[in-house]
RNA sequence: GUUUCUGUAGCUCAGCAGGAUAGAGCGUUCGCCUCCUAAGCGAAAGGCCGGCGGUUCGAAUCCGCCCAGGAACACCA
């Protein structure tokens, strides 16, 4: 069904054509002035210049074609040459009834279905997640979630970091501690033991250890490159404690990211494509596009647009491994060739931006990725604590995720267990869903380019802009319906609205805010930016909580108003809940 | 140093294919529960949109310069 805005503009850019101007003129918008008029038209004064006329009188002479509009209640020409524009409350209580009897809201299936990897993630394995791993997981979930609503094929894919120089560090340093393993010892010839050497919580520990040391002690860090090499190389000892590493952490990491209901379709790592480098390389040597530069193979990526001198990319390192420029362009390759995707997304640190300009242009320069596949980096800020400095622990150190969703979740759970009657399984249940609303929410909020600073006081607020004050506004409609039941009402959304739209101007607002969803969401798969979501959602429970406050909905007397009540309220949560899935988080069914 | 991002109310943030009196939330002040969950609703106060110029009938929004803060800048990922 076509988007609410579209046929607004349709019936303003026939005014201004059969009004003897360019229709193109007639493009509507949502007021800026909602004291004066729902939505307004500016056309009549950018067009003043072209037909040298008086923009007011423009306005006047569009404003008399629209007399009798079936869309526009009101059309009223303004001072300089506005056009004031008030939505019939047919026409609006009409639409949204469409919406709600339709599937996802109207919305239709892209013309062009695109298929899209989106790369986020990106955990190391042997480091548990940290805070540092939120902001990926949580945009990357959102963003794959609302290009999926919009119809299009999405992959999500992990990208395990297993297989760099952290790999290199850990066997060092398990070697330090414990040379008597098997996998040190060359000349064994066996199998190698089922059970792993370590647990995740040791391997989690010695992790940070390994990398301390490489950044302090020059021996121990050739060591640690020494053995990447030969990881990387094949050596046998060293791929099956490394195969360790990864079934130990990766079990783990599912289970962190369950707890933040992250799923990924894929996941795959930097080892996986290890295969596709060496012949990867030798085209590239051979089309003469990577040479070597201080004993390393780059290729050099430099344009002649550009500001700044751009480093050339690293395809191999002097010592001839591979590096984080290497696996991606490999990963790119095996997309490709797996997937044809039209666009791969990278939901990253926005530090990391010179490398990913790094990774396209050498990408597209040697044809690993085909000339019409986009690839988008899309750079997240940094997430700081109060005070606008990086997010530590007191004791200075990187919190763990675990830790942080405990941290929010006891909090939730202290407010939700001081109100209601709630048996206390519930209230732990409730306080999951409610504490991963409000860490979410608090992050989607805010653009994802920017740095945001992250507080648990107020993302656990229930008042504002907040998550727990959705949920609130859901258990409010949820309550409602379930007492319209009991008392033998039946619930659906296929009612006439016009009695919600005539009741109060909330009534009309809420519809109005519906009626914006298509368009919501268009522009959220456009920009890739979950931040729309979230102002459109908290705007609808803004206008439904007035509409609340105003309108007593059970103890309407007239049957054919409370209907029409309870057919908004059932259509307006089902909004709400497809808009929550957007983001990645669930409602309770009380709080 | 070069490049780049950011600068909007006391605080945290929207708005930026130019439009009318710049919006929210928190905090502050003041109202509203015999009535569907007050985790709510309503109202008030609070701003030279970092500064200076330019383009335009009109600039927070576009362009230039300056100031302040962050980030990146070849073998880490």
């Amino acid at each position: 069904m076509k988007k609410f805005i579209e046929l607004l503009n349709e019936e303003m850019m026939t005014a201004f054509e059969k009004a003897g101007y360019d229709r193109a003129l007639g493009r509507v918008g949502v007021s800026n002035r909602p004291d004066l008029c729902e939505y307004q038209c500016n056309g009549a004064m950018s067009g003043a210049k072209a037909y040298h006329k008086a923009p007011f009188m423009i306005a006047e002479d569009v404003a008399k074609q629209l007399e009798g509009s079936k869309v526009f209640s009101s059309v009223e020409a303004v001072k300089p040459g506005f056009l004031n524009l008030n939505i019939s409350e047919q026409f609006i209580s009409d639409y949204a009834k469409e919406m709600f009897a339709s599937g996802k809201f109207g919305i239709e299936d892209p013309k062009d279905q695109q298929t899209i990897v989106i790369d986020y993630g990106g955990p190391n394995v042997a480091k548990p997640l940290h805070v540092g791993h939120l902001r990926p997981a949580i945009i990357g979930e959102s963003i794959k979630r609302i290009a999926r609503y919009a119809g299009h094929k999405v992959i999500g894919d992990v990208h395990l970091g297993d297989w760099g120089m952290p790999m290199g560090q850990i066997i060092t340093e398990l070697k330090e501690r414990k040379p008597e393993l098997v996998y040190f010892d060359e000349s064994f010839e066996g199998d190698y033991p089922e059970e792993a050497p370590f647990t995740i919580s040791e391997l989690e520990e010695i992790y940070p250890v390994a990398s301390g040391k490489c950044k302090t002690d020059e021996e121990y860090k050739k060591k640690a490159l020494q053995n990447t090499k030969e990881l990387q190389d094949g050596r046998k000892g060293y791929r099956a404690l490394w195969q360790q590493v990864l079934k130990v952490s990766v079990a783990d990491l599912k289970r962190n990211y369950e707890k933040l209901e992250v799923s990924f379709d894929l996941w795959m790592g930097e080892s996986d494509v290890d295969d596709m480098i060496p012949p990867m390389v030798e085209k590239m040597k051979a089309d003469g596009f990577a040479h070597i530069s201080e004993g390393a193979l780059v290729v050099d990526i430099a344009e002649e647009t550009d500001k700044k001198e751009l480093p050339p990319c690293i395809v191999l390192k002097s010592d001839g491994a591979a590096n984080y420029e290497t696996t991606d362009l490999a990963t790119i390759k095996y997309r490709e060739e797996n997937f044809t995707p039209d666009a791969i997304l990278y939901v990253v640190d926005k530090r990391q931006e010179l490398h990913f300009v790094q990774v396209f242009r050498t990408a597209r320069k040697c044809g690993i990725a085909k000339p019409d596949t986009s690839l988008e980096f899309i750079g997240f800020g940094t997430m700081n604590g109060p005070g606008g400095k990086p997010f530590k622990t007191r004791d200075g150190g990187v919190l763990r995720l675990e830790y942080l969703l405990k941290e929010i979740e006891d909090k939730m759970f202290v407010k939700i267990s001081e109100n209601k009657d709630l048996p206390e399984d519930e209230a732990r249940a409730t306080a999951k869903i409610t504490a991963l609303a409000a860490l979410k929410y608090g992050d989607l909020s805010n653009q994802a380019s920017k740095d945001y600073i992250f507080d648990t006081e107020r993302f656990t607020a229930s008042e504002g802009d907040t998550g727990p004050y959705l949920l609130y506004t859901m258990v409010r409609i949820r309550s409602i319906l379930a007492k319209y039941r009991e008392q033998g009402g039946e619930v659906c959304s296929s009612g006439d609205l016009l009695a919600c739209v005539q009741a109060c101007d909330a009534g009309k607002a809420v519809l109005l805010d519906v009626a914006g969803f298509s368009k919501m969401v268009d522009e959220a798969f456009a920009e890739r930016a979950p931040h729309k979501v979230c102002a459109f959602v908290y705007k609808l429970a803004n206008d439904f909580n007035s509409f609340y406050h105003e309108v007593k909905i059970l103890a309407e007397e007239d049957e054919e108003k409370k209907k029409s009540y309870i057919s908004m309220l059932s259509g307006v949560l089902s909004v709400f809940e497809t808009c929550i899935d957007l983001l990645g988080f669930k409602s309770p069914e009380r709080m």
